[in-house]
DNA sequence: AGCACGCCGACT
DNA sequence: GTCGGCGTGCTC
């Protein structure tokens, strides 16, 4: 009757205690030699039968604490078993950690503190910022989304205000019902204080302090269970948080929003792969909550599952809400493309694109220039012997980062001193090969040094990357610095291209997207047209501004592919074109979303040993119950194969059907888990299933 | 996952 | 002679 523990371990172990506990009660029981949090799953009298067994007694229960519920129960057991894991794991990551080692007597005291603060009183409102006025646009949605069981799909351009409306609709479902809860998430952890300012200015003011509660990794332990005990007890009305939220008790959930539902973030990289966009939809069906899920570039399963009726096609599940207009924006940016097969070879910024950055550093507006590759060259390289800076653990090469003089590798984290000279031949002449944001930043600063800022002060180049943002709260700093107008030309990843509302940024570029065009993961294209809208999205978010300035604003795409369906597309800011061709693509292929993939994934010693793992699981699925249904590819070393001195390759496993899938991967677990103590499984280090893989 | 038990190299 | 490397196996 718990859960803790993993993988090979059987679902559910059994205790003996005195008094029957109810289901979902946390107790803590006696595991091998130590103590672990569980909870309890169900219950029976003590049969005869068991008499033979020799059952552990429970240890406390930890009943201050009301039990968690069924629908929660049902949640975790749901991802457990789609996702290919234990029911312990799903159930114990879905539990904030501090509980693990609460005594009961600590929890009580907890709960009693938490108790006692003060308690939510609609009477004594405060003030609330208003709700803005709705534009028509908003005004509809909000109607179909309270008159429609859902699920939504709200596909709003960057700046027509899907924000409001998340908050419109929690704020009526919130008045209608006295109890009702809300979960908000959005993709990342930096997202969530800005989110948290606008609902706290909304809401705190009718429902009290601790209303609003956040639920993320970046969060104390202490926070984050104190955030975890005020959902569970109802009196946090509204929980915003990242993926790890989707898990989060809460026992009146009346509805969940997923913003920029198509960010891949929501898909849990390591431990149990689970998509917190899609649970998020079926704990809202489960729980008869209503799901919006927001975006200007919607995934295309989410797209795809909106489309409206036609023709003998019943039409998706979701009901699609578009908000094409812009509000208080001005108009999307104009989308210039480079040829860059017309400029001389190796030109990293085009004449015209300096040309336009410089016009406006002159004007006093700020330019961002995007490109997704931190460091200051990818590879260093001798020019004599043609070393290259590879990363002796990884089949990758290390990063040079001139900052510190240091080669990094990105993969495994191994870092060494730059050399002085080629290790390989002892060539002083050894020279970086390409370029990161560190490199463009520097190459910035030298082209515009003789460029002067409207006052005749030197202009101002900054760079926003994980390397520069290594520091806590020096993203904050950097973004406040860009906002006082501190900046003119801002370098960065894409951690640029997210959500931040930068008031006099009028240009943004992206210097050389192409190498997504031509990727090997099918879903490329997708990522690199929503990067790119939501990059353009950043430009001219105030239209006042851009009216005082008289000036318009521009997203320039340097690239060697001008007549590419992606960036004509994105020239029309259409997505829905975009989408269309792409869907039709996948249709032809027989891909996503039109098939369900998982991956088998095995690392071993040696790539040999990995792949013969993943033979002998493919041969041994011909046996399973409906594998002809499921489609297995070869084994094939990971696009990088070898980290950390470890080498990976997966499978690719393709149904159909679901239901096939599902069926099949169900089956394979067991069989998995026996393989390991087989000859073929003999290298293995560890292996994992990751069911709806979101990169191939 | 933890945490044991168990068999082979460099230290008090 | 012991400390400790991580390989293998178990947890009601």
């Amino acid at each position: 009757m718990q859960t803790p523990a993993h993988a090979a371990l059987g679902d559910l172990l059994s205790y003996s205690g005195e008094r029957t506990l109810l289901a979902g009660t946390l107790v803590r029981v006696p595991l091998g030699k130590r103590e672990v949090l569980g909870v309890v799953w169900g219950s029976r009298p003590m049969a005869e039968e068991d008499a033979a067994l020799e059952f552990k007694p429970l240890g406390t229960a930890l009943d201050t604490l009301a039990p968690l519920g069924e629908a929660w129960r049902d949640l975790v057991a749901f991802a457990a078993r789609y996702y290919q894991r234990s029911l312990g794991e799903i159930a114990l990551a879905a539990l904030p950690p501090q509980l693990r080692d609460l005594s009961g007597v600590q929890l009580a005291r907890r709960l009693k503190r938490q108790g006692s603060a003060p308690v939510v009183d609609a009477g004594a409102a405060g003030p609330s910022a208003a709700a803005a006025a709705t534009s028509d646009e908003q005004a509809d949605a909000l109607r179909r989304i309270d008159a429609e069981p859902g699920p939504f799909l709200l596909f709003g351009s960057t700046g027509s205000g899907k924000t409001e409306v998340y908050l419109q609709a929690v704020a009526a479902l919130l008045a209608r019902s006295p109890a009702a809860q809300a979960l908000v998430m959005v993709p990342e952890i930096n997202l969530t204080p800005q989110l948290e300012a606008r609902f706290r200015a909304r809401f705190e003011g009718r429902f009290g302090a601790g209303a609003v509660v956040s639920l993320h990794s970046g969060m104390t332990n202490p926070q984050r269970l104190a955030s975890w005990l005020a959902a569970h007890a109802g009196t946090a009305r509204i929980v915003l948080g990242t993926r790890m939220a989707v898990f989060a008790s809460m026992p009146a959930l009346a509805l969940i929003v997923v913003d920029e539902e198509h960010d891949p973030s929501y898909k849990q990289q390591e431990g149990a792969r689970y998509s917190a966009r899609d649970l998020a939809v079926w704990r809202g069906r489960r729980e008869g909550a209503k799901v919006i899920l927001g975006s200007a570039t919607p995934s295309l399963e989410s797209w795809h599952q909106s489309r409206p009726p036609e023709g003998d096609d019943p039409g998706g599940r979701y009901l699609r809400l578009a908000m094409p207009s812009r509000i208080g924006a001005g108009a999307l940016p104009a989308v210039r493309l480079v040829d860059m097969r017309l400029q001389p070879s190796k030109t990293v910024l085009s004449g015209v694109l300096l040309d336009a950055i410089g016009q406006r550093i002159a004007r006093g507006e700020q330019s961002m220039v995007f490109l997704n590759r931190r460091g200051y060259a990818p590879v260093l390289a001798c020019g004599d012997c043609g070393w290259k800076s590879e990363c002796p653990h990884c089949s990758a090469f290390r990063v040079f980062h001139k900052i510190d003089r240091t080669l990094r590798c990105h993969h495994c984290g191994f870092t060494e001193r730059v050399p002085r000279a080629c290790p390989a031949c002892g060539n002083p002449d050894i020279a970086p090969v390409g370029r990161g944001t560190e490199r463009l930043e520097e190459h910035l600063g030298e082209l515009f040094a003789s460029v002067q800022r409207p006052d005749g002060s030197p202009v101002r180049i900054a760079r926003i990357d994980a390397d520069s943002t290594r520091k806590q709260g020096a993203l904050e700093s950097q973004l406040a610095a860009v906002h006082a107008g501190e900046v003119d030309v801002l370098v960065g990843t894409q951690m640029i291209a997210k959500g931040h509302d930068f008031r006099r940024i009028t240009l943004v570029a992206a210097v050389n997207p192409d190498g997504a065009l031509f990727s090997s993961d099918f879903r490329a294209p997708e990522r690199l047209f929503s990067l790119l809208m939501q990059s353009a999205g950043r430009a001219g978010r105030d239209a006042a501004y851009l009216a005082a300035q008289g000036t318009t604003a521009e997203m320039w795409i340097q690239t060697q592919h001008t007549d590419h369906p992606l960036f004509i597309a994105l020239r029309r800011h259409d997505y829905p074109a975009f989408a269309e061709s792409e869907l039709a693509q996948r249709r032809a292929a027989g891909m996503p979303p039109f098939a369900f993939q998982a991956l088998l994934r095995a690392d071993a010693r040696t790539q040999e040993a990995a792949q013969a793992f993943l033979n002998a699981a493919s041969a041994a699925a011909d046996a399973l119950e409906g594998a002809q249904q499921v489609a297995r590819y070869p084994a094939v070393p990971l696009a990088i194969q070898r980290v950390a001195n470890v080498e990976r390759a997966q499978m690719l496993v393709e149904s159909a059907s679901r239901a096939a899938l599902q069926r099949l991967l169900a089956q394979w677990q067991p069989v998995l888990h026996g393989l390991r103590r087989t000859p073929e499984g003999k290298g293995v280090i560890r292996w994992l299933v990751d069911v709806d893989p979101q990169q191939i």
